[in-house]
RNA sequence: GCUCCCGUCAUCUAGCGGUCCAGGAUACCGGCCUUUCAAGCCGGCGGCGCGGGUUCGAAUCCCGUCGGGAGCACCA
């Protein structure tokens, strides 16, 4: 029994959205679960892309996810290269292979040709995929269309009759007419292969033996298992991997078995496309998102455990993640379940932890220095058990706490009007006074002291914690106000409520 | 058009012939609590697409139907 290989392979794009997340962490967990390996793969056939850059934004997003890979970009391993731009010679050399074995054949018609051909078939209501005119050609037809400066592409045969089947680990038996499939594309006019063809190529020379792979590449898959066919009849792979010296496939290999996952849709019941908004991992990211979280979140968009249990440490999903408890039905990226979990995670959390993950929003926000200064040190720590309880994402605590870290206070036109009125100034004025009297400074004290000016005044505490607390915010909403106004210098309080009581209308 | 896949509360799902007049979570609604905003606690709303079978018994099996999605590229 072979270890469990997997792998991950991405078209270089930039950014991981969450569609290739999930497919990368449900292989990623089949491979842990199995104590097998993770394989990164760059899938660069079609690329004049920006190769370092937009692989760049996939390695970090990876990482961000704490989805390591043993072997691909920057590790390495044993059957690399693990970029498909490195690999063409491999790939010519199947391709000649191919053609001399028979399995493919040279094809000559255009793209306008084809383009004209599928529009036929289209209006007359017949499959649009190709026609099989250049399966046979002769020598003399061959020369012909060189002559004519045609450059041709080549093409598997796929059978005329019978059929094919496997058993998708996740959806169970499935079965397609050869009919249906028409002769494929593996290699283009200008040399370089497709998809199919280096996807096949590399998941056989790497080993790899379960591919979980979206539900789009399902109808992709007979071609997929004819490849494979025809790769390992008469050792045709493994003789052009040791003719051109890249490494050999694994002793015990052996061909994948494959496990579609359903899709991911928006809110409007559409796969996840960029339309959808923020899809990419580095967006959420940014939002404030715990990269736990979303790596729990993404494993249930899809796969469950059992009837009721739903928050999974990482190393309790490796534990229970199987593949065959993936659903079959396509799952809705729901990002208010989201934000539910990522608000219970934070909950979790203690206070230095908290304070530290907080940090670099903060700074982002350009409230907190990189590192912080000590000064705002103390005051994250302090503020973090208040914050907890506020917000579900990371984020989300920049508006609440920014007076804290600011010099002026913002004033929030609306809060201002509501309640610096009526007897505000007498509230702010008593406020001014007991607070610079207060012993000790601190919430239990500051508490005291306002309850003894609404008790005055004979005002409720939203009478009076209101205008204390939009002098010193500048909003009608904060952090518990005698705990927030603990944590932060007296003397600046009393000029916050002290500045304020101009603003009373 | 053809082929394949899918169909349980608004959403994610549990369910693999009786323990389901369908369970959990999120969202939503109401109450309690309350210095704002939250949080918390309590309660509520709400679903097996439809039609036939099979069976003593079906969300679960079969057939059909309807609906959704994907694929049929010199894109991956």
């Amino acid at each position: 029994m072979p270890v469990t290989r997997t792998r991950f392979c991405p078209a270089p794009s930039g950014w991981l959205h969450v569609g290739g997340a999930r497919a990368a962490l449900y292989n990623w967990l089949a491979a842990r679960h199995d104590n097998g390996a993770f394989v990164f793969r760059i899938e660069d056939t079609d690329a004049e892309r920006v190769t370092d850059e937009s692989m760049q934004g996939m390695v970090e997003a990876m990482r961000f996810l704490g989805l390591d890979w043993d072997e691909g970009p920057e590790v390495e391993g044993p059957h690399g290269p693990y970029r498909q731009s490195e690999r063409t010679a491999l790939y010519a050399a199947v391709v000649a292979a191919l053609l001399k074995a028979g399995g493919a054949y040279d094809a000559y018609e255009t793209p306008a040709e084809l383009a004209a051909e599928r529009e036929a078939a289209q209006r007359e209501g017949r499959p649009p995929g190709y026609g099989g005119g250049h399966r046979n050609l002769t020598d003399e037809q061959r020369e012909a269309f060189l002559a004519e400066g045609r450059e041709p592409v080549v093409r598997i045969r796929t059978p005329d009759e019978g059929s094919v089947g496997f058993t998708d680990l996740i959806r169970g038996p499935v079965e397609f007419a050869w009919a249906d499939i028409a002769d494929f594309v593996v290699q283009r006019a200008d040399g370089s292969v497709t998809y199919y063809l280096a996807n096949a190529v590399d998941d056989l020379a790497m080993g790899i033996n379960v591919v979980s792979r979206g539900e789009d590449l399902l109808s992709a898959t007979p071609r997929q298992l004819l490849l494979y066919n025809l790769l390992l009849a008469d050792d045709l792979l493994d003789r052009a991997l040791a003719d051109n010296a890249y490494p050999g496939r694994p002793a015990d290999a052996v061909p994948p078995v494959f496990a579609h996952q359903p899709l991911l849709v928006g809110e409007d019941r559409k796969p996840l496309s960029k339309r959808h908004g923020s899809v990419a991992i580095d967006e959420f990211r940014r939002q404030g998102f715990l990269p736990e979280v979303l790596v729990n979140f993404l494993a249930l968009c899809g796969w469950s455990y059992d009837a009721t249990t739903e928050r999974f440490t990482v190393d309790e999903l490796i534990d229970r993640f199987t593949l065959d408890r993936v659903g079959r039905h396509p799952a809705l990226f729901d990002t208010a379940k989201l934000r539910a979990m990522n608000g219970d995670r934070i909950k979790e959390l203690g206070d230095a932890e908290l304070a530290e993950r907080l940090q670099p929003y903060l700074h982002d926000a350009g409230l907190v220095d990189e590192p912080a200064l000590p000064e705002q040190q103390r005051l994250l720590l302090g503020l973090a058990p208040l914050l907890r309880e506020r917000i579900q994402t990371l984020a989300e605590a920049e508006p609440l706490v920014a007076f804290c870290f600011r010099d002026d206070v913002v004033f929030d036109e609306a809060a201002v009007a509501k309640h610096l009125k009526g007897r505000a100034g007498d509230v702010l004025q008593a406020a001014e006074r007991v607070l610079a009297d207060v012993g000790e400074w601190n919430a239990e004290a500051i508490l005291g002291a306002l309850d003894g000016v609404a008790a005055d005044l004979e005002l409720g505490r939203g009478k009076t914690f209101q205008p204390v607390r939009v002098a010193v915010a500048g909003s009608a909403v904060s952090p518990p106000l005698p705990e927030t106004l603990a944590l932060l210098d007296r003397e600046l309080v009393l000029a916050r409520i002290r500045a304020a009581q101009s603003l009373v209308g």
